[in-house]
DNA sequence: GCCAACGTTGGC
DNA sequence: GCCAACGTTGGC
């Protein structure tokens, strides 16, 4: 199992809306390293959900249901989607802020490559921010 | 293959 | 609204 975060800007696609969705297509990822990304996603794995400009703190858990395939919104045959279903609300959503000052996330991808839309995240750094969160799994 | 110019993202 | 960081593009 991997872990991954994906940002998105709330007034763009918020986390509530994708909670009323219940599954979303993750489309318009136009960066390699991000595509790269979603490509090695696979189904089960989970992605904080990170709101970027309004709010900047993951405030969800979602989870793959769909593996990558073809963009459909563009022809160019380099582009990727990846499928996720909502997972888990954060009870106490995690700021940037609070990540910068936690030395052990620190070095997260959402902290050193402030602008990759779609970054990894380390089994340690996925235990720790639920820690936080005080994310409980049943 | 280098690098300047430009565009975009996202934090502040 | 500004600007730093970084990716991409295109001229040479």
């Amino acid at each position: 199992m991997n872990y991954w975060l994906i940002k998105s800007e709330p007034k763009k696609y918020s986390w509530q809306q994708f909670k009323k969705d219940k599954k979303t297509v993750w489309d318009g990822v136009r960066n390699y390293a991000a595509r790269n990304n979603l490509r090695d996603m696979k189904k089960g794995d989970l992605a904080f959900f990170y709101h970027s400009n309004d709010g900047m703190e993951i405030v969800g858990i979602a989870k793959v249901v769909k593996e990558s395939y073809q963009d459909p919104t563009t022809t160019e045959t380099a582009w990727l989607v990846v499928e996720f279903a909502p997972f888990k609300d954060i009870k106490k959503p995690i700021t940037l802020e609070q990540i910068k000052k936690e030395p052990s996330l620190a070095k997260m991808d959402l902290v050193r490559l402030a602008r990759l839309s779609v970054g990894k995240v380390t089994e340690l750094e996925f235990t720790k921010v639920c820690m936080m969160g005080e994310v409980v799994f049943d």
